[in-house]
DNA sequence: CTCATTACTTACAAATTTGTTAGTACCATA
DNA sequence: TATGGTACTAACAAATTTGTAAGTAATGAG
């Protein structure tokens, strides 16, 4: 999401793809880190540090990135506590919590599209 | 979703990031396309050249890649009919149906989003 | 025999996303 | 004075996704 190549059919394509609600959506919290540490956030706010370690995986590079994707669109709120050692801590904008509902509904989807497909695994 | 490399870093935290439910359904959606296709079929079967006219943007390239995978994934179902020209017809599986309530949230969400940030900048 | 249609496939290239490594500034504590 | 914690940033490289352009096989129509 950083330097993109305007007027390229892939950047096109992307405009293209967001005219549509849907799609407009699953860009916002689309990529592979965003669910994650919105589901973090889903208890209340958390520091940078406690994301990083509640996700092992991650690197500080994409949870920055990503963090800041999240409040430019809206969906994090950022605060700095002008303290030494910094403190910033992220939670869940209101539009963001609009969407927990959802992202429930669509976690109980994944759990029984998995157990089907493994169902199907073992039968043949 | 080709040749991958196994053991890059980036294939490894493709596994990690899929042991979540959530983050393992976006997968099966995600990409450029996925979603608008699924949304096409939401009224019954098309063909692969209905498919196409109806997303504009689409190659036929990316249109089959994203077809076989939402196929292997077993959210659509691909009927082959022995006839000349081919006929190829794509509908969506019962999986697939029982996600349409949730993309359809989805969609409202997306909508109200759109508004809120189209707001913010106008205030701004 | 030539052309058109359908549903693809292939080889390649461009663009974008993700990951690696090292570095910044601030101050506290040992 | 050296080290450590916090929240980053920057330069670079690797991996993956997306797009381009051309080609395939079967057959029917003209």
């Amino acid at each position: 999401m950083s330097k993109r190549k305007e007027n390229s059919s892939n950047s096109i394509n992307r405009d293209y793809i967001i005219e549509c609600d849907l799609t407009y959506a699953i860009c916002l919290v689309g990529g592979r880190w965003k669910l994650l540490i919105l589901c973090r956030l889903e208890e209340g706010a958390m520091r940078f540090s406690e994301l990083r370690r509640s996700i092992p995986n991650i690197t500080e590079r994409m949870l920055t990135l990503q963090l800041k994707e999240l409040e430019r669109d809206g969906l994090v709120r950022r605060t700095v506590y002008a303290e030494v050692p910094p403190r910033v801590e992220y939670e869940l904008a209101h539009v963001a919590k609009e969407l927990i509902p959802v992202w429930k509904q669509l976690s109980d989807w994944g759990q029984r599209h998995r157990n089907c497909r493994m169902q199907a695994v073992k039968a043949s």
